[in-house]
This record gives C-alpha cells, sequence and structure tokens, in this order.
DNA sequence: TGTACATCAGTGAACGCGCGTTCACTGATGTAC
DNA sequence: TGTACATCAGTGAACGCGCGTTCACTGATGTAC
C-alpha cells in the first residue's frame, strides 16, 4: 500500500545505504538487486518504483559512500599542522580497521579494479569520487603547483595501491608490510 | 572423438591462456566458462575434460598472466645501469599501451580490488602473482635491507594503484597525468 | 473540515536468460597381446 | 607388426538455480472539491 512522503524517502535513502556497504564489501556484480532489498526488508518489486535499473543506483550508491568517507577524514585533526594531519589522514586510511572493513570505507578502494568492465554513468561516478579523493589529499599536499598536484596524484596511487593490495594478498604478514611501508613512504 | 596426447595438451594449454586474456580484459566473475570454451572453438562440456571447476581454471590463468608478464619486464633493458633499467620498466609498466591492454599485462592490476571477494586458491594464486611483481621491482631497487624491502613494496603499491586508477578514471587527462606522475615520482 | 477519488509504495509471482556443472554418447587414440 | 579392446576428448542437450526486470493487484496517502 502507498506511503506517505517521509517514509518514501527514508525507504529510498536505506537502499542507497545498504547498496553502498554491500557494493564495497562484495563487488557490484556480486551483489543482486535481492540481496540488497532484503537486506532492507523488502521485496524486489519495490526497488523499481525507487530506481529505473541497478545502475541507477550504483552510481547513487557509490556516490554516497565517496561523500561519506571524505566526510569523515575532513573531520581527521581539523586543527592540527599539516605533518600531524598527514599523519593522522595515513593512519587512518592506511589502517587495519579500514583494510578489514571495505563496506565502511573508501569506495575507490573498493571498487577500483571492476570498475573499468562497468558503463559510463558508473565510471563517472567513481571518477567523481576519485576527484573527492584527490581533494582529502589536497588538505595535507596544498597548493596549485604542477608539482603539488603531482604529489597529490602520486600520494592518491600510493595508498589506494597499498589497501588494494593489502586486501588482496592472503599472506597476512605481506599485507600489513604493505600498509606499513606506505604509510613510513608518503609520511 | 578421443585425442591424441599432443593434442589434448594444446587444448588446455589454449583453454588457460584464452581464459586467461579474457580474466584480465574482464575480470573474473564476468567471463563464462562458455565465453572460453567458444574463444577456444570448443563446446561448454569439454571444458571438464580439462578442469574441475572454473575456479582451477582461475588459478592456473593467473599463474600464466604472472608468470608471462614478469619475463616480459625481465628482458627489458637487461644490460643498461639501474636508473636506466628503472625507467625503462615504469615506463613500459605505466604506458599507456598497458593501461589500454590489459588483456596482456599485470594480472595483479587487473584483478586486484575483486580478487578480495573472491576463494583462499584464487587469493593465493594472486598473492604469488604479487611475490612476483615485488622480484620484478627488486631488479631495480635490489637489497635484503629493511629500507630496500620498503622500498619495493613502496613501488609496487605506486605503479599498481597508478596503472588501476589511470584504467577506472573516464576523465582521459587524469587518467594520463595519474601515469606521468607516478613514472616521475618512482624515478 | 469532510468526502470522493486518483495516486503510488509495496507484494508476490512470473518472464526470459545465462550461469556452472553433469551426462549419455561417439569415435579416434592408446595399449595389451 | 597386426588385431581386439579399453580409454577418453569432445558433442549436444539437459539440470537446477539466480539474475534483472515486469506486472496485476492492494490499500493507505495525497489531492480536489
Amino acid at each position: 500500500m502507498r506511503r506517505s512522503r517521509k517514509d518514501t524517502a527514508e525507504t529510498r535513502g536505506r537502499i542507497v545505504a545498504t547498496a553502498s556497504r554491500l557494493f564495497r564489501a562484495r563487488g557490484i556484480s556480486d551483489v543482486s538487486v535481492a540481496d540488497i532489498t532484503s537486506a532492507v526488508g523488502l521485496t524486489v518489486g519495490a526497488f523499481y518504483r525507487h530506481f529505473a535499473s541497478k545502475d541507477a543506483l550504483v552510481v547513487e550508491a557509490i556516490e554516497l559512500a565517496s561523500l561519506q568517507t571524505t566526510a569523515m577524514h575532513a573531520k581527521t585533526a581539523p586543527d592540527a599542522g599539516r605533518s600531524e594531519r598527514t599523519q593522522a589522514l595515513l593512519d587512518s586510511y592506511l589502517s587495519v580497521l579500514h583494510r578489514d572493513h571495505p563496506e565502511l570505507g573508501c569506495p575507490v578502494a573498493a571498487l577500483c579494479s571492476e570498475i573499468a568492465h562497468h558503463g559510463p554513468s558508473t565510471k563517472q561516478a567513481f571518477t567523481a569520487a576519485l576527484q573527492r579523493l584527490l581533494v582529502v589529499v589536497g588538505s595535507v599536499v596544498p597548493g596549485k603547483s604542477k608539482q603539488a598536484r603531482e604529489r597529490r596524484l602520486q600520494v592518491a596511487a600510493s595508498v589506494v595501491g597499498a589497501l588494494v593490495l593489502s586486501r588482496a594478498s592472503s599472506d597476512p604478514s605481506l599485507a600489513d608490510e604493505l600498509l606499513a611501508a606506505v604509510r613510513r613512504g608518503v609520511a
């Protein structure tokens, strides 16, 4: 039966939030629409009252994950010196907690290799997330010079690479080494 | 009908080589057994004469890709100085050609984020591929010291991160910038 | 403010399709004598 | 070396299952008077 506008908006929000977590935890193509709706407590039919397709949801789910994680990192040690903020950012981005909980973390690291096989709108949402990550890095490597820009790209590639490889490694000590090495290398 | 031992071995090899390319190009879960066998020129039934499961093939396909790409990089400028070899390795790993042809390139970069969602045997094959990549980096950053090891891990994370993000980015100039920045940053 | 009706969020079942895997069968290859 | 038979690579069709999406239906909400 029909729901109030407030309930409808809330349901929609819960679908996006749930999908956002599931996609980061298990990948986009391994999470079905039924997985999402049943986690929310709905049947699949209801999904299509809120979204035109799974792809449309993917775009919003990536956006939400990106906005939430960049907002979180922006709050980290806002009134400290630059080297303290750098250390704080590295410590949280390259933490064991972040590695072991992709569902709450950076969507860029969670989806980076599979995004290449998705459509333009999904890639665009991912690219926007990457741009936001570069803004976060910019809070620690500021400046408009070519060198500053280059340094931001290097830092982003390093931390994403380290986190992704740490998650993919089945050797626990190699996984930890990767995080520690890049934590020290960037600082 | 039954084939000669030579033919059988050749067919098996063609399945692994074809799968290896397809997995790197489109991801493991987006390539079906039927995709592979039809690319080879077989029906699906024949596949199970050679492999117990798709997972068993995945392990061998990753191994082949890893051995082929590390062998290729080992041949790059073998009798030059270290800084020339470093530049040659970076130029080939972080080239536009490598970015635009994942099917012929490094399986670590091609599969890094989706591998986290696969079983232990697949993760183990991936980890072995990562170890081989570290050996290749070791030809340019040698040494048994903790610092040398740390530097190798940093370089590996940087180049994999740059390649993966360059492939995922829908903004062509950002994609090129990522490769160029890390090419210069590591050298 | 109260009533009549249109809207639409959610249900439950169905759709066509592709997935990984299995299996009876065929006939050339490999082996034992 | 020649023959009889077992082996097994590949075919073609089927299996149960889960996928994304659609749709007739229900009944509370929103709207027009």
